[in-house]
DNA sequence: GTTCCGCATGAATCGATAG
DNA sequence: ACTATCGATTCATGCGGAA
């Protein structure tokens, strides 16, 4: 079996024509947000910003599997002291297209961006809006209950003792009593809120969200071997960690530098497994990246 | 000075009309939820639920002040696998009535209730819609600030682990008044994130949200001797917060048993007041409840 | 090898200033 | 008047260098 990446360049509303219709199990993306990403992106004007998405969301109804799971990762802007409402009209237009509307998850971000104003605190949380094609839908709850508490013990036994305190006594966090828990190692049931920091270190490309989050949802509703679309790849950590968990994957993206930069890492992953390979099974599957 | 507490027995859309206009300082509340609770309120269909709530919103719209705040804790409920799309409309339609979205704060419940389904996980938060009428309103942010890292880093050094655990999950509930008292350096504001337990130490009635919910936002969005409203006001936690917050309160509930039940609940605090009273100042307001 | 401290860096938002 | 740009504000995170 071979796991492939393929990374296509261009305007995701044209290349998602060429995916067959019916054939991916999940998609995972962060759109750029209104009047976000002026530099890269354009910035969609937040009055624009449903009128401009309907068109990708319809080519993704289409290329979507039945049994499948789109995952869109939005946060509405403030504009004039008052949350915007494109979000909301948003799905109610994706209703209409076809798609249901299943689930809200709630990303609670522990480090969001600082500020003070005299009339709104800083803003924590993004919204993980989960669409399906059918009410019946893949979903393999077991394997995100397992790795959830794995995931905790290893990242917390490279911590020092001071950050652990660091991280329980963060601002509002509240995680005190999950990290005791973590090292007693009980076990943690997911619910629809999941508390992830963003990753804002990585010099070279800031990842919209950390690996964590496309991490979840593709254990969540994907298999191995299944194919998982993100169209608005950027910095590629959906595809990475796609890859990584030998999900097959597809990313668009309009800009050439992001597909190249995605392009070489996930060679280097691929090195990585040769290299390493006395590691791994002997029938590790074949990996392939393409681009075109 | 006198503080009250009015109840008012009766459908809050009537009763509403007999306040003042431009009279209340904060209003939270928590409506029942569509379909739900049925036994009590009857039970408002999901597709009707806008059209009932908003001639309340109207009222509510009269009778708070220009600087005012509206609180409104709501969750769509699933209807067929899907989330229900009226809260998103009650948005939509209440902006049109004149009310400015300005916020969407997430109650994170961390201990929601458990439970297991095929196609989805636990639903551990509910929406706390933000509404004002002006985009100038008051806020007194500094009385909910939170104590901040470095000074549990120093302060958590010298405590024992269960302490830790403790002291941090008052912290990280971002309401740990005692802990900020105790110090008065090194705090900063929370975040539109709340990590609040649900309240399961119910005798006789369950209270719709934990006081420390109301206690929270009473504390942001208001002063001593100002006017809280809650026209669901169920089994008066809002009520019986606010009067020990030395805020005047006016309830509203179309069950009899809940007004009388909350009225004696409120006696009883005045009793403690009066018998206690040589732990209190001399000048301490009056209180007095009404029920009419 | 630990533990501790300093530092840059964010899907932010407001209000003032500039064209 | 109305829109675009800029500075000020603020704090969790994890890396690297120091003790």
């Amino acid at each position: 079996m071979e796991i492939n990446a393929d990374i296509l360049l261009g305007d995701c509303k044209e290349k998602l024509k060429l995916l067959e219709e019916n054939s991916v199990d999940l998609i995972v993306t962060s759109p750029p947000y209104a009047d976000q990403r002026k530099s890269t992106y354009g910035g969609i004007h937040p009055d624009d910003y449903v009128e401009w998405f309907l068109p990708i969301s319809e080519q993704l109804l289409r290329v979507l599997k039945p049994t499948g799971t789109f995952i869109l990762n939005i946060k509405e802007k403030v504009v004039e002291g008052e949350r915007s409402t494109y979000v909301m009209e948003l799905i109610l237009e994706m209703r209409k297209q076809g798609w249901i509307w299943t689930e809200e998850f709630i990303w609670h971000k522990k480090n969001c961006y600082p500020g003070k104003w005299p009339n709104r605190f800083r803003d924590a949380w993004e919204r993980l809006l989960q669409f399906n094609k059918n009410r019946k839908f893949s979903m393999y709850q077991e394997e995100v209950m397992v790795p959830m508490g794995d995931w905790a013990n290893a990242r917390l036994k490279n911590l020092s003792e001071t950050d652990k305190i660091r991280d329980n006594s963060k601002v509002g966090s509240g995680f005190g009593k999950n990290i005791s828990n973590w090292l007693n190692r009980d076990k943690a049931y997911p619910s629809n809120v999941l508390h992830l920091a963003t990753e804002c270190n990585n010099k070279n490309h800031s990842a919209a969200f950390p690996e964590e989050l496309p991490e979840w949802f593709i254990k969540l509703f994907t298999r191995e071997n299944d194919i998982v679309l993100d169209p608005f790849m950027g910095s590629g950590t959906t595809l990475i960690v796609a890859n990584r968990m030998k999900r097959n994957s597809i990313g668009i993206d309009i800009i050439p530098d992001y597909c190249e930069m995605v392009r070489e890492q996930l060679n280097t992953v691929e090195l990585y497994l040769l290299e390493g390979k006395g590691k791994y099974e002997k029938n590790e599957p074949k990996k392939c990246v393409n681009i075109r």
